[in-house]
RNA sequence: GUCUCCUUCGUCUAGUGGUUAGGACACCGGGUUUUCAUCCCGGCAACAGGGGUUCGAGCCCCCUAGGAGAUGCCA
């Protein structure tokens, strides 16, 4: 089979966590099988359209990586890939189906289905949805009420009785009783627009869709679309429910459970690489022990019997580690790419970066690497050798044991060290600090952290004498000084 | 209210009638280490409950409970 899957979002919000999945999921699949992977803009609902959400599409494309075979950007044989610009197709189809006597207009106010609602709700009753008003209106009366120039929309005619069932990868064979499904939908609205319903089926079918791969919210849904499938005489293509993703409440995953968006997230400072693995196992493993894989793994590895039936709760711990992960396997050259915007954006350093602002950067990503969870904690991990002034408490200077005037000493010492400790090994300095506590009776912690202090402004900080050798003698022994100055003078 | 889907460690999951129920994150402890990290080692921790079927059930069937989703002129 020539597989062909489509992501169909609506432009009326950002790309979140479980659209994109979903994207994937079905990129992954056509990858996998060879087949084509197409993105069609589903805007049929004017009041929620966005321009901005639409660019965020691609854009969010374009950040992970992967690019539809067919859709707006790039064309296709299926097109246009914009339902707004198919109009046309979906009117004359709801028409044929009105003709055949499959679909019905409806007059009814949405006053009045609103208070039909209201009511269904207050009895409590059994079934709840339009209450199919204008099913039987004979061909005269829906003559007058449009003579009279009331607006109508279109509503498909479900079946009073019998069942309808479709089969599912993940989920085998799902049925319902007619009289279940959603009594009688809208599928042409009043601004000639269709439903999703209508648009959704219309589109898959005439695109050549071979698999539906959507959110398991989706479910209830699906005996529709088979119902409006026969209407039309087609054969329903393939579906695959996919598990919802939920917050840590088991709830749909939204906004109160944290970021969602990818835009959210790109900010914050997370790959590409680890939403992509991270993601891709919400739902989805390839066996009992490969947790690693890369976006061109997946086009190859993904299958869709690895696909799980039960909802997943998105883990924000779970990604940071991957991400730190991710991080950490950066060559140098992409990880100073990626943590420039960071420093940038914090005033750290010139939006073009001087020559020894590169040098810098380059120098300090051995230290940062291991230390970065996220893209932007850079300024806090390596912001100390841009600043030019450090703000720190002065008693975080003195360590326990230590004295104002003690402490003060210590970084005297340090500072009069400070040409050996730069142009000699490492080990030798090191080995200078471990011999010099060891001969006044301190802990190696008195002499180091001071100092760390001093040069570094915070007690957490990468490794003490590379960071010396990074600041550089003039800067280092300034700070030393300030630090000294800070604390109370000889004799107090 | 009605319908539908789901149910293995806190979380993501492996498991397809016979396993000490495995891995990962998180958490806890230890080691390496100048702090913080990284890294390494170890630990805690699960088959929702009840009935069947079977020599034998996490795996098959039924019921109960719990959770979620849908119920729009939104997708």
């Amino acid at each position: 089979m020539n597989v062909r899957v489509r992501y169909a979002p609506s432009p009326t919000g950002l790309q979140h966590i479980g659209g994109v999945r979903t994207a994937l999921f079905n990129y992954f699949f056509a990858k996998s099988q060879g087949g084509r992977f197409i993105l069609r803009i589903e805007d049929t609902d004017q009041t929620r359209f966005s321009p901005e959400s639409l660019q965020d599409i691609y854009d969010t494309f374009d950040w992970l990586g992967i690019r539809e075979d067919e859709g707006p950007r790039n064309g296709g044989d299926f097109g246009p890939y914009i339902q707004s610009e198919r109009l046309e197709k979906y009117r004359i189809a709801a028409e044929h189906l009105v003709k055949e006597g499959q679909a019905y207009h409806c007059f009814c106010s949405p006053e009045r289905l609103e208070t039909v609602r209201q009511e269904q709700v207050k009895a409590k009753s059994s079934n709840q949805g339009y209450d199919r008003a204008c099913r039987n209106l004979s061909p005269d009366e829906i003559e007058k009420k449009h003579a009279q120039g009331m607006s109508s929309v279109i509503r498909l005619k479900v079946p009073l009785e019998g069942e309808t069932s479709f089969s599912d990868v993940v989920l085998g064979t799902v049925v319902r009783k007619n009289s279940d499904v959603n009594p009688d939908p809208v599928i042409l609205k009043s601004d000639g627009y269709p439903t999703y319903h209508l648009a959704n089926v219309i589109d898959d079918h005439e695109m050549a869709i071979t698999h539906i791969m959507r959110a398991q919210e989706w479910i209830p849904s699906g005996p529709l679309h088979v119902i409006l499938y026969k209407a039309f005489g087609w054969t329903p293509p393939i579906y695959a429910h996919l598990p919802m993703v939920m917050g840590s409440d088991g709830q749909k995953l939204s906004k109160r459970h944290g970021s969602t968006s990818l835009v959210d997230f790109r900010k914050q400072g997370y790959l590409p690489e680890a939403i992509i693995n991270y993601i891709s196992l919400l739902g989805w493993s390839f066996d009992s022990e490969r947790e690693f894989f890369s976006r061109q793994e997946l086009e190859t590895l993904f299958y869709i019997e690895g696909l799980q039936k039960s909802p997943a709760v998105f883990d924000y711990k779970k990604l940071r580690w991957f991400n730190g992960h991710y991080i950490r396997n950066l060559t140098d050259s992409m990880l100073s790419v990626a943590i420039l915007p960071s420093l940038v954006d914090s005033g750290l350093v010139s939006s073009t970066p001087s020559k020894s602002e590169v040098e810098i950067i380059e120098q300090s990503l051995p230290l940062a690497r291991e230390r970065l969870v996220l893209l932007n904690e850079a300024p806090e991990v390596i912001g100390f050798l841009f600043k030019e002034e450090l703000d720190y408490e002065t008693s975080a200077l003195v360590p326990k044991g230590l004295n104002e005037q003690q402490t003060r000493e210590v970084l005297g010492k340090i500072a009069n060290e400070i040409d050996n400790l730069l142009n000699g090994s490492p080990e030798d300095a090191e080995a200078w600090f471990h011999e010099t506590a060891e001969k006044e009776g301190r802990k190696l912690g008195q002499l180091m952290m001071p100092a760390r202090i001093a040069i570094t402004g915070t007690k957490a900080s990468p490794p003490l004498i590379p960071s010396i050798r990074l600041l550089g003698r003039e800067k280092s022994v300034t700070r030393l000084e300030q630090a000294q100055a800070k604390l109370a003078p000889i004799g107090d």
